[in-house]
DNA sequence: AGCACGCCGACT
DNA sequence: GTCGGCGTGCTC
């Protein structure tokens, strides 16, 4: 086994594939499947994985690998398996698979410079190009190309002066600190300690320290807590008394947090029997696939726990998903209460370091849960014994970018080959799921009522067009209106919600219309009030907001949308004594003004919670009484035939955030559509109707879960070239499906132009088309180029959420 | 992805 | 005649 199969990082058709490589002797033992290795690659040094070892190459010559860049595999067998799994399902390269699965610390940052050759002196180099080597003997590469010296340094390079070497890096290092240990034992440190000069009172409290505690300490903490300075341990080092290393330490980001544990809670009746299935499931050592459909409030996360604790019992671990797990703080909370520090964290707030540290002590056994969001799927654990998936139905658990994959399936995935259950959670399950636990692919556990037993709340319909009617143009209709007043004088918390999702604030002229549009693409700009900005969401273009119209140079030109901004300065218009928090992208931008935001509220600091989506989840406090969806209908009239579904989902969600604790909850939501069935049934919180309703929706439109779904969206600089590829591609689609197949394309994408680069689409409606996946592969190889020409790229998925 | 090799236009 | 444009193909 002196060859290794390497995948190389350059995610590109033709290099998808693996390179055969020598292992030099030195590193025999190191150099097993899932490590990761620096190789030569042409000119140059990357990084790869190795994926297997064999003794035969076809290949001739082959180069021998340039180092290990671990020294245990970053990928178990398990993983590297998944990697396959994962290109084969979403038809990404391995490579990109393989980095998907680890945190992004790992991924390799390459460097360019130049080296001075050995033989060479500075002053051999023509005068210009010296600076650039500031006295050391090398040069960054960018800094050579900025000042336009490369010319002049590849004829340095001919008559060999200098050297061009690229290299690879991790990331992020370890965090080491310095610690100090007693290097000889207790009866030398007692008779060194007996030849002190009087004086060195430092090296004496050392002395004795470490005659109580002989283990290794952290330098700095040792210092601040015993008082003394450096220099009494540098006097006890020099003396070969106490010795110095640096020893790995994690940041951790709840370090500052003191977390009491807490006991499991006894489970009603109807929690024990959801949670009876799964822990023999768990007892047998048996794959199955549960909905855990219960209400909010109902207790769901207690069985999580109780599951999680049975399978701790057995020496196994956990992986628990979550939507954007900063978004709820009290869920975290809940984990390490019970289960203190054997929980990892994992989500997109943490910094790089942070969630490498995370990473860390899964790898090394050192915690046996993990809750995180989306890519906590991945978790390098060796001995699953159960996956959940809480709110089920969220649709960022699907990535959408390479690889598209969607964490539901690599969870089943993962449950197969450990043979352990999958929970998915939900209270408004996605239609897909709720459907296969209807058909029994899926195992149904439902709880239908709140834990205690406190009614779901009242719930009222508002018809906005009425109130217009009635001439209330303000955002607030009179019977929210009303019911803030009354909860202001009663002290209890109320929670606005504002979906400003498809709604943001664009800017129109009020004389002709004109709405300002990107440049580079056909999108409205959105107007970013603290910087007086529009600002593009798809290429990032900015400008300032002209002071004239552009077409009929009209003053008159306004912002419009129901910001959430918009909303607070009208709240203190007509509400001046009420305390407000506002939550929003711009609020809660910096790390931790999430949480902060949260407590303050949860201490009583505000009588109103304003925000978006992301109040939607987690809440929790007793003091809210009052829930006001201001609009209703901003999602419904998407281009998206899950947006009923969605709407549905965000106003059941939302709704319960009130009433959960002994005081009961009202909930009013404000709509221009109040009869439309996603609205209605949500104001009656019936979803057995509104999954019946949809249902039927669904199978007139041929949409999942009746039929899956496959988009190829085709883009290029030139409108023509877009329309005739995706053209081409369409008629080859349509040569080797057969009739049962809906092909609906080409069409333009919703975005029609993203960056200057024309978008066409294919929709693919199937129900079973085994030949799909090669032919969508025969296209990708046909047009190789994808990312390698920046004028072609096309992009696949398998199981589209967003049809844009 | 980089980079080299290789074949056609406008210039010292 | 050459310098340099970026199309094509290769990297174990």
């Amino acid at each position: 086994m002196n060859i290794a199969s390497v995948i190389v990082d350059v995610p590109a058709k033709q290099t998808d594939k693996p390179f055969d490589y020598l292992i030099p002797e030195q590193y025999k033992e190191v150099i097993v499947p899932g490590v990761r290795v620096n190789v030569p690659f042409g000119p140059r040094n990357i990084q790869g994985f190795v994926t297997g070892l064999k003794t035969e190459s076809n290949f001739k010559k082959l180069k021998s690998i340039a180092e290990p860049l671990d020294l245990t595999p970053v990928l178990n067998p398990e993983l590297l398996e998944l990697g396959d799994w994962l290109t084969e399902h979403s038809l990404c390269y391995k490579i990109s698979a393989f980095q998907a699965m680890l945190p992004a610390a790992l991924k390799a940052k390459y460097e360019k410079k130049l080296i001075l050759a050995p033989k060479a002196a500075l002053n051999d180099l023509p005068e210009e190009v010296r600076h650039l080597f500031a006295g050391g003997k090398e040069a960054k590469w960018e800094e050579a190309v900025e000042q336009g010296l490369i010319d002049t340094l590849k004829k340095v390079a001919a008559r060999g002066l200098v050297e061009v070497v690229y290299q690879v890096k991790d990331r992020v290092r370890k965090k080491r600190l310095r610690h100090i240990s007693p290097t000889v034992d207790q009866s030398v440190m007692k008779s060194q300690f007996d030849q002190l000069a009087a004086n060195a009172k430092g090296q004496r409290v050392l002395i004795e320290y470490f005659l109580q505690h002989p283990e290794p300490v952290e330098l700095r903490a040792l210092l601040s807590s015993l008082s003394i300075s450096q220099a009494s341990v540098k006097g006890l080092v020099k003396k070969g008394i106490l010795g110095e290393q640096d020893l790995e330490v994690y940041r951790d980001p709840y370090e500052a947090r003191e977390f009491q544990r807490k006991e499991a809670l006894q489970l009603t009746s109807a929690q024990k029997d959801a949670i009876e299935p799964v822990l023999s499931s768990i007892n047998e050592d048996r794959h199955e696939v549960f909905l855990l459909y219960g209400v909010t409030g109902s207790g769901k996360t207690e069985i999580y726990l109780q599951s999680i604790q049975k399978v701790l019992s057995k020496g196994q671990e956990a992986i628990v998903l979550v939507p954007e797990i900063s978004l709820t703080p009290q869920m975290v909370k809940r984990f390490k209460e019970r289960f203190g520090d054997l929980v990892a964290v994992m989500h997109s707030g943490l910094s790089a370091g942070e969630k490498y540290d995370e990473w860390r002590k899964i790898q090394r056994r050192e915690v046996k849960v993990v809750v995180g969001a989306r890519s906590a799927i991945f978790a390098p654990f060796e001995n699953l014994g159960i996956i959940i998936i809480d709110e089920e139905h969220e649709t960022s658990y699907k990535q959408e970018e390479n690889p598209r994959y969607h964490a539901r399936d690599v969870a089943i995935q993962r449950g197969l080959t450990h043979r352990c259950p999958v929970v998915l959670g939900s209270a408004t399950p996605s239609l897909e799921s709720f459907a296969r636990a209807q058909k029994g692919v899926y195992t149904l556990l439902s709880l239908p009522e709140r834990m205690n037993q406190q009614p779901l709340p009242k719930v009222e319909l508002v018809d906005m067009r009425e109130e217009l009617r009635q001439g209330n143009r303000s955002m607030f209709s009179s019977l929210l209106f009303e019911k803030l007043q009354d909860r202001l004088e009663k002290g209890e918390q109320t929670v606005l919600f504002l979906n400003k999702r498809g709604h943001s604030s664009f800017v129109m002229c009020r004389d002709c219309g004109y709405v300002i549009n990107c440049p580079n693409c056909d999108i409205t700009l959105t107007y970013h009030r603290h910087k007086e900005q529009m600002k593009c969401h798809y290429c990032g273009f900015e400008d300032i907001v002209p002071a004239v119209c552009p077409e009929c140079a009209s003053e008159h030109i306004r912002y419009f949308g129901t910001g959430t901004q918009k909303v607070e300065e009208e709240l203190n218009k007509l509400l001046p004594e009420a305390r407000v928090i506002r939550m929003d992208v711009d609020t809660t931008g910096r790390k931790g003004s999430h949480e902060k935001l949260l407590n303050a509220f949860q201490e009583g600091a505000a009588d109103i919670l304003l925000g978006t989506q992301m109040i939607a989840k987690g809440l929790d406090f007793p003091n809210i009484t009052l829930v006001g969806v201001l609009s209703a209908d901003t999602m419904l009239h998407l281009p998206d035939f899950r947006s009923s579904e969605k709407t549905f989902q965000l106003l059941t969600q939302v709704s319960g955030r009130a009433g959960r604790h002994e005081l009961p909850g009202e909930v009013v939501i404000q709509t221009y559509t109040p009869e439309h069935y996603s609205i209605e049934l949500a104001g009656s919180q019936d979803f057995d109707r509104f999954y019946q309703q949809e249902m039927v929706a669904r199978k007139v439109h041929k949409y999942p879960p009746f039929y899956y779904l496959s988009l190829i969206t085709v883009s290029h600089e030139e409108l023509m070239k877009a329309v005739s590829i995706t053209e081409k591609i369409t008629r080859f689609i349509a040569s080797r499906l057969s009739q049962e197949a809906v092909i609906l394309g080409p069409v333009a994408s919703p975005i029609p132009r993203i960056n200057n680069r024309y978008r066409y689409q294919c929709l693919i409606k199937y129900k079973k088309e085994p030949e799909l996946k090669s032919a969508l592969k025969a296209i990708l190889d046909h047009y190789q180029q994808e990312s390698a020409s920046s004028t072609l790229q096309i992009s696949m998925d398998l199981n589209p959420y967003i049809l844009m």
